[in-house]
RNA sequence: CGGGGUGUAGCUUAGCUUGGUAGAGCGCCUGGUUUGGGACCAGGAGGUCGCAGGUUCGAAUCCUGUCGCCCCGACCA
């Protein structure tokens, strides 16, 4: 089956006439398949989802991006409420000596790290400048491993304290090197679970089991079909003993990670001095975990699903379900629509979707109603409803989908929108995430050879690449140089090490070596 | 941080080679006609041409430096 991501977009195109088609054909320009990380950015300008700050790598966002990611903080924070798991908050600021107890984490973070070294400002010659230098700089937190193990280590003198099971929702700073709007800024949101135990056994469990709402909550919420597996040593969290990661496939078939999930062993506990006298009365250390999504999520939701009309978005994740939007083309009977659209915006509210009620607006705006539809295709809302005179004398509204070209649209009795919008939304969001499987699956590769290897990441036109490549799965022999040597070559990298029950031996194509089973290689984000 | 590209109104850009103090389209504002697929007419607002020096009677234009952004590389969620 060949998946055609670009269907949807054509057949749109194809139904167009009069004077619209000679004018633009899409809503967002360049298309996927001219300039993929440009179409990014007007994705996400069209559907004023953000915007770069002043400071580089610092990103403003705007109030329909951040609804996104509200909504995505209001699922997973009941997913870990669930998995027993509350909120707390640590420090911004973190002693430098904290962070210099482990040394791997030194290793990985001290190149990244935002260091605050006065704490005044004084005007001299109308300028301001810094005084009042610390004693000890303040790093601010690329990560909070450091200054929460301090405090568990405070907190635990007893077995009886643990597990500690703590998530924080926060912002955390690491100085980039090139941003890019949601995939990579200097200053981004996302949560961090941290926990304590008592047996390294419970401890393993605990990664795995956030692991597995990591990948629940991409399938179900986001529509995501991700991998799952383990990091390789060289991509594995600094300090940590194992990493253990989601990985998404977006439309340009490269790699995301979506979310990591760390084993820590007992290094953070034996920096930090995390010691418990445990059940036969002997002194020992912690095992800890830490976990995490961010903002980035944002970014794959968009390279995921969106189209070249702009936004799509996944139902379950959705600010706004559906949109109303009043066509009031006459004086006279403008009052009426309004009052139409808010009856039926009314009567929607009180169906549901996934458990809660269906979320509407109402675009009451005195704009044309094409304006307003292009809008609302652009911020991806997944069902639009035009009402308008003639739907009045009818009791009929316009129905359109997110999902079908844009001109679509269904007249439905007003009385039976209720009833149907939760099955269309339920349709789509089905929709979405088979649509994303199968564009997976066309672009997964299981392969054997060397040359096939190199043939499948490599353009046909180098001097623009065209969008090419996807997932390989191949045997590895374990090592780091040939890992070094196939990133060098084609800028290629394991993702990850799937799990896998019956691992299938072979032969290393790169090596020639002996392989315990195949991992998954991929261009990255 | 290295290589390449690029900065003119909110966005897209003309002008730069051959210096003479800025023009367009979209968007925005007002009024009218419109509104079921990104409307039309008329009027209007908006630019110290990224910034700082230099050359010159005069700089968007030439020179130097610097900063931002984009792409590639190193690094990373």
């Amino acid at each position: 089956m060949q998946t055609d991501f670009y269907r949807g977009a054509r057949a749109g195109m194809a139904n167009m006439s009069g004077s619209m088609s000679d004018k633009q054909k899409n809503a967002i320009s360049p298309r996927r398949d001219e300039d993929f990380p440009e179409w990014y950015q007007q994705v996400i300008r069209a559907a004023d989802l953000a915007e770069n700050s002043e400071v580089r790598g610092c990103m403003v966002i705007k109030p329909w991006g951040y609804a996104i990611w509200e909504r995505m903080q209001a699922e997973l924070d009941r997913m870990f409420k669930e998995t027993g798991h509350r909120n707390a908050y640590f420090p911004l600021f973190i002693p430098l000596g904290h962070l210099e107890k482990e040394a791997a984490h030194v290793e990985g973070f001290a190149k990244e790290c935002a260091v605050v070294t006065h704490h005044r400002l004084e005007l001299r010659d109308g300028k301001l400048v810094p005084t009042g230098e610390l004693a000890e700089p303040l790093v601010v937190r690329p990560t909070s491993e450091t200054i929460i193990g301090a405090a568990y280590a405070r907190w635990v003198k007893s077995w009886r304290d643990l597990p500690i099971l703590l998530n924080q929702w926060a912002n955390v700073v690491r100085w980039e090197m090139r941003p890019r709007l949601f995939l990579r800024t200097a200053e981004f949101l996302w949560q961090e679970g941290h926990t304590a135990h008592e047996t390294r056994a419970e401890a393993e469990e605990e990664t795995m089991k956030m692991l597995r709402v990591y990948e629940k909550f991409a399938r179900e919420f986001l529509a995501i079909p991700v991998l799952t597996g383990e990091k390789s040593e060289s991509e594995r969290f600094p300090g940590a003993l194992r990493t253990y990661c989601i990985e998404a496939m977006v439309q340009d078939r490269k790699a995301i990670q979506a979310g990591t999930s760390h084993f820590l062993g007992q290094n953070f506990s034996k920096a930090a001095g995390i010691q418990f006298q445990g059940r036969d009365g002997a002194v020992e250390h912690a095992w800890t975990t830490s976990w995490g999504v961010s903002t980035r999520l944002v970014g794959t939701l968009i390279m995921a699903h969106s189209d070249d009309d702009g936004l799509v978005l996944p139902p379950r994740i959705a600010p706004a379900h559906a949109v109303v939007i009043p066509i009031t083309p006459k004086e006279d009977s403008k009052a009426d629509v309004l009052a139409a659209a808010e009856v039926l915006a009314t009567s929607l509210r009180t169906a549901s979707f996934a458990g809660a009620p269906v979320a509407v607006e109402v675009d009451a705006r005195d704009l044309g109603g094409g304006v307003k539809s292009w809008e609302w295709i652009k911020k991806g809302v997944p069902v639009r409803i035009e009402i308008g005179p003639r739907d009045l004398a009818q009791g009929t509204a316009a129905v359109s989908r997110r999902d079908r070209p844009h001109r679509d649209k269904e007249f439905l009795p007003v009385a039976d929108i209720p009833g149907r919008i939760p099955e269309i939304l339920k349709e789509i969001q089905s929709g979405l995430a088979a649509r994303a499987v199968a564009f997976r699956t066309d672009h997964l590769r299981t392969m054997d050879s060397k040359e096939q290897f190199y043939e499948f990441f490599t353009p046909k036109n180098s001097a623009k690449p065209e969008i090419h490549g996807g997932f390989a799965l191949a045997h590895w022999d374990g090592s780091a140089g040939v890992e070094e040597k196939i990133k060098n070559d084609l800028k290629v990298t394991i993702r990850c090490i799937p799990f896998d029950e019956s691992p299938e031996p072979g032969t290393c194509p790169f090596s020639g070596g002996p392989s315990r089973q195949r991992v998954v290689w991929a261009k990255s984000y």
